[in-house]
DNA sequence: CGGACAAGCTGA
DNA sequence: CAGCTTGTCCGG
């Protein structure tokens, strides 16, 4: 009779299921789970004294870095976890978007149940289970929300692109106004409505020239605004993305605009009436450094300044809403920050109060989040043969986006997009990412990346996703530097 | 992450 | 120097 032949020893790497360590860690795989333990499945492991869960992302002969002898066993098998098809996903993932960790990607691609039918959801969704893929859809692609908003600030979008293209799967990007990344992609293969079909989605567009103004002046509130807002039937939220009373003040008697006394910088004004510098957090009360006078002129008033002057000009309540608003008042007027998009339902107009801040923030995506938001707007208001309408008050009524808008005509925005990103050499032309943190500067060097510094650390580029992503993820990260790296950056 | 251990601060 | 906090290192 034959001895048993002794199996050469297996070998699993394992990713713990641990924020804040970025490390793998080797374990013997015992007979006894030889045949259920395979690439992606979660399991228990000892470490350090206690026993943690972990995924396993590999599997063969012991490394001659750490022998046999000095191995432990997995404890006990927890369940499938991702397929080997997703751990490579993950992988992809980690490097398109810059992280030295793959966990973020594993910890999305082990959802609570398997799913074999269709599977729908928010971002996350993308990362689920679904054996035999046949398509994807990604509804509202232009949507912000497809982005994690920690980093990695993988997209869903793009995910979706890489995955269905690894399953040989159809991917389909829907959207009213498709981002210039989606556009890029699709090329020739664009299918678009009818023009009569997109005017009837839009709402009536109002634009308002605030130059046009006789006489010019500054207040935001306007006569086409008062006109809506005096009329007893409708429902109106007012939209400014200015929290607090006011971001710039100047001085009635001597009209010194107010700055910090301590860095400089322009104060704003708090619900509370105080000045805060919003760049060093200094605190001081409502008196001109210059010349002591409490008598302040409001240059840029804020969501609380306005609510007063809405319901002054109004005659009846305003309901002011801001991201903190935990109870919403009942009422037929609001005034607050994009928030109250959000927060609101029911309403005839929606107006943009000062949408220039938007048009021309100093963000790349700006256009594309600009466009979004009167998206979102329209959808609030509904469709014009609801009567559902939007104001627009700004300064640059030629600009395209508000041109598209009002033409139901997504392309006018699309073409300058895409011309001015490959111009500037940014996200889909290059790649794209922030990096801040202390050691921002240090580590960008390190990269060898183009860099350009910011205030809170520096924007690097790269000719291709594959090229930045790699050169993040293997330069090493000074320690307890807490790097923040946001890879084609929202709000850069 | 969380335990181990070293280095620094305080009070007597 | 005990008793405590804070920081750094490390795990298979």
């Amino acid at each position: 009779m034959n001895p048993a032949p002794t199996p050469a020893p297996l070998v699993a790497r394992v990713v713990p299921d641990l924020t804040g360590l970025d490390k793998q860690f080797d374990y013997l795989v015992p007979a006894s789970l030889r045949d259920r333990i395979a690439v992606g499945s979660l399991v228990r492991v000892p470490l350090h004294g206690r026993r943690i869960g972990g995924w396993v992302v590999a599997l063969g002969p012991p490394d001659e870095a750490m022998p046999v002898e000095r191995l432990v066993e997995i404890a006990k098998f927890s369940s499938v976890g991702p397929s080997a098809a997703m751990l490579e996903l993950a992988r992809w993932a980690a490097m398109r978007w810059g992280a030295h960790r793959l966990r973020p990607f594993l910890v999305a691609a082990s959802p609570p149940a398997m799913v074999v039918a269709v599977v729908v959801g928010g971002r996350s969704a993308v990362w689920a289970p679904c054996p035999h893929l046949h398509s994807v859809v990604v509804l509202d692609e232009h949507d912000e929300s497809l982005q994690e908003e920690r980093t990695p600030t993988w997209h869903a979008r793009d995910v979706a692109i890489e995955r269905a293209a690894r399953a040989g799967a159809a991917c389909v990007l829907v959207s009213p106004i498709p981002t210039a990344t989606a556009l890029r992609w699709a090329g020739d293969r664009v299918v678009e409505p009818s023009v009569s079909d997109a005017v009837a989605g839009w709402p009536f567009i109002d634009i308002f020239d605030r130059t046009d103004e006789e006489p010019w002046k500054r207040s935001l509130v306007s006569s086409a605004l008062i006109r809506h807002l005096r009329d007893a039937g409708q429902r109106v939220v007012c939209v400014i993305n200015t929290a607090g009373r006011a971001r710039l003040l100047a001085c009635r008697s001597c009209r010194a605009l107010q700055r910090c006394a301590r860095c400089d910088a322009a104060v704003s004004q708090s619900d509370d009436g105080r000045l805060l510098c919003r760049r060093c957090a200094t605190i001081r009360p409502l008196v001109c450094q210059q010349c002591g006078s409490s008598a302040m002129a409001v240059v840029k008033p804020g969501v609380t300044r306005l609510r007063e002057e809405l319901e002054a000009a109004a005659g009846r309540p305003v309901v002011s809403v801001t991201g903190d608003t935990a109870e919403l008042p009942i009422g037929d007027l609001y005034v607050g920050t994009e928030a109250v998009l959000h927060r609101v339902r029911g309403v005839d107009v929606v107006a943009f109060l000062d949408f220039d801040a938007e048009l021309f923030a100093p963000r790349y995506r700006a256009a594309e989040q600009a466009m979004a938001l009167l998206v979102r707007a329209g959808r609030l208001v509904g469709p014009r043969r609801g009567g559902g309408r939007v104001l627009v008050q700004t300064f640059a009524p030629q600009h395209e986006v508000l041109q598209a808008a009002l033409f139901a005509d997504p392309r006018r925005v699309a073409i300058s997009e895409l011309a001015r990103r490959r111009l500037l050499g940014l996200p889909p032309f290059r790649a794209l990412a922030a990096v801040e943190g202390a050691a921002a500067e240090e580590f960008v060097t390190a990269t060898g990346l183009e860099y350009a510094t910011t205030a809170k650390g520096a924007l690097v580029r790269a000719d291709t996703w594959e090229a930045l992503g790699q050169a993040l993820a293997d330069t090493p990260r000074p320690k307890g530097s807490r790097l923040r790296v946001e890879v084609d950056p929202p709000r850069q």
